[in-house]
DNA sequence: CCCCTTGTATAAGTCTGCTTTTTCGGCCTA
DNA sequence: TAGGCCGAAAAAGCAGACTTATACAAGGGG
C-alpha cells in the first residue's frame, strides 16, 4: 500500500506549487489567483463553476481543483446555490509563499514588500540571538566566513556576488537560530528580492557600515553574545529599511514602471 | 458573468477550511494532514491515488481535490508514472493555520506552540514600537482601556476573561501596527492559546508585574513613545516565554498526555 | 563494458455525463 | 406580517473513458 522511494528527488529543484509551469491546473490556478490580487476580482464578487469551464475552456475536474486550492488560501468561498464568493484581503493566507508571490506581481506590489520588510526587520535580530545561543562550532565559523566573503565582495564591487552572499549569510542565521518558521520566512525573504530583481526595484550599494555590521553579527554569535549580535543585526536592519524606503518614495512618485 | 452579492456574508464564522466541518473533501484533507503531521505518512513515502480511493471509498475526484491543496501545502508532490510522494517537514508551509492546527494536534505539539512562541517574541515587541508611530487617538484610548480591564480582571481573579481581554489586547496592537502580516500572526497565536487550552496546557496566573507592563505598554502607545512601548512589550515577552518553559518541561518529563 | 536510444507499461492528468445534496428565494397560508 | 412549503439552481460527488508524461528495462552501437 505504500512504497518507498530512495533519496526523495535526488538534485532537482523543490519548485512548491510554481507559476504557470506546466498543466493546465498551475495555468489556471497562476492566472485566478493573480486576478485575485491584483484586484481584477473583488471581494463579493461571485463566479460559478461553469462559467468558468467556459471561459478556461477547461473540464470541470480543472476548475474545481482550483478552486479547492484557492479556498485553502482563504481567496474564495463556495456556498451552494450560490456560486463562489471572493473573499477580502484580509482573509487571505498572506504568509503562503505563492500569495507572496502572486502579491509581488500585482500593483500592491509595494506593500507586500514593505510587510515583509517589517516583519524581517522584527525576526531576524531576535534570530541573532537565538543562533548565539544554539549555533555549533561548525556552524558559527562558517558564519565568519561568510561574512568576510560578503566583505571581499563589497570591498571589490561585486554586486551579484554580494548579494547572493547577502541573502545566504541571512539564511544561515534564522537556520542557526533553531526555529523552523524563522527559516520559512527567509523563503519568504527571497521571494520578496526575486521580485524585487524582478520587477527592477533594486538598489543595493553595500555600505562600509553594513559590511562591519555583517562581521560583527557573525563574531558577537562565534562568542555567543546574543545581545550583541541582537543589537548589531538591529542596525543592519535600519539600513536596510532606509535604503527601501527610498524606493518607496521613488515608487509613489513614479506608480507603475512594470 | 460576475454577479455581485450584498455584504459578504453578514455574520457567519469565516471558518477558513476548518476540520472534518462536513464534506468528504473536508474529512479526507483533515485525515492525510494529520497523518502527514504526525508522522504516520513520512517523507519519501509515495502513494497513489486509486489505493486513496479504495481506503477512504470516494471517488477520484475527491482524492485529487484533497491532493491539491495538500501539494499546495508543501506536503506532497505527485509524479506521473510515480504517484504521490510525501515531502520532508522543511518543505511544508508551516505558516498556513490549518497546518498549525495539525500540528498541535500531533505529538510535535510542543515544538508547534514552541516556534510560534517564539516567532511572537521576536513580532510583537516591533509592533508595540510600530504602533506607537501609526495609532489613531481612539485606537490608542481603547488600548489604555483594555489594559485597564485587564488589570481588574487579573486582580479579581477571574482567569477566564483575564484570558480573553489578554487576547484581545495583543490583537489589538498587531493591528495598530498597521501591517497586515502581523495581523494575521496573531490570528496564528490564537490557535496556539486554543489549542494550549484544549490540549490542557495551560497555566496563566497573570503576576502583578505583568499587568502593569501591559498598561505601560498601552500609555507609551498613546505618548506616541515606541521605544519604551516596545521594551514593555518585551519584558511582557519574556515573562510570558518563562511561563511557557516550565510547561515545556513539565511536558518532557510526562510525555502525551492528550 | 558502457552509453545511448527506443519501446512499453504505469500512474497521474483531463474530460464528460450523470446523480445527489444543499439552500436561496418566492409563494402560499394562517 | 410571520412562518413554513416547494421548486429550481448550483455546488458536491460519482463513474468511467481517454490522454499524456515518464521511469525503467531491453536492445543496439561504440
Amino acid at each position: 500500500m505504500i512504497r518507498r522511494v530512495n533519496p526523495p528527488s535526488p538534485g532537482i529543484a523543490p519548485v512548491q506549487s510554481a507559476g504557470p509551469e506546466a498543466g493546465l491546473h498551475g495555468r489556471v490556478l497562476d492566472h485566478l489567483g493573480t486576478a485575485i490580487c491584483g484586484g481584477d476580482l473583488t471581494a463579493g464578487a461571485v463566479l460559478n463553476i461553469d462559467d468558468l469551464v467556459d471561459r478556461y475552456a477547461v473540464s470541470r475536474s480543472v476548475i474545481r481543483e482550483v478552486l479547492r486550492v484557492l479556498a485553502s488560501m482563504g481567496f474564495i468561498e463556495t456556498r451552494r446555490r450560490v456560486g463562489v464568493m471572493i473573499r477580502p484581503a484580509n482573509d487571505w493566507n498572506v504568509f503562503d509563499p505563492q500569495v507572496i508571490r502572486w502579491r509581488l506581481a500585482s500593483t500592491g506590489r509595494i506593500a507586500q514588500i514593505r510587510s515583509i520588510t517589517e516583519l524581517r526587520t522584527a525576526v531576524e535580530p531576535h534570530a541573532a540571538l537565538l543562533a548565539a545561543q544554539r549555533v555549533d562550532h561548525d556552524e558559527a565559523s562558517e558564519l565568519v566566513g561568510l561574512a568576510a566573503k560578503m566583505w571581499a565582495a563589497g570591498k571589490a564591487g561585486d554586486e551579484e556576488r554580494f548579494l547572493s552572499l547577502d541573502i545566504e549569510f541571512h539564511q544561515r542565521v534564522l537556520r542557526a537560530s533553531g526555529n523552523e518558521m524563522f527559516v520559512k520566512l527567509q523563503s519568504l525573504v527571497a521571494e520578496v528580492l526575486i521580485g524585487r530583481h524582478h520587477y527592477h526595484l533594486m538598489p543595493h550599494y553595500p555600505h562600509e557600515q553594513a559590511l562591519q555590521l555583517h562581521a560583527d553579527v557573525a563574531q558577537s554569535i562565534q562568542r555567543r553574545d546574543g545581545e550583541s549580535a541582537r543589537r548589531a543585526m538591529v542596525q543592519i536592519m535600519e539600513h536596510a529599511f532606509e535604503e527601501m524606503s527610498s524606493i518607496w518614495e521613488q515608487a509613489r512618485t513614479e506608480p507603475n514602471p512594470a
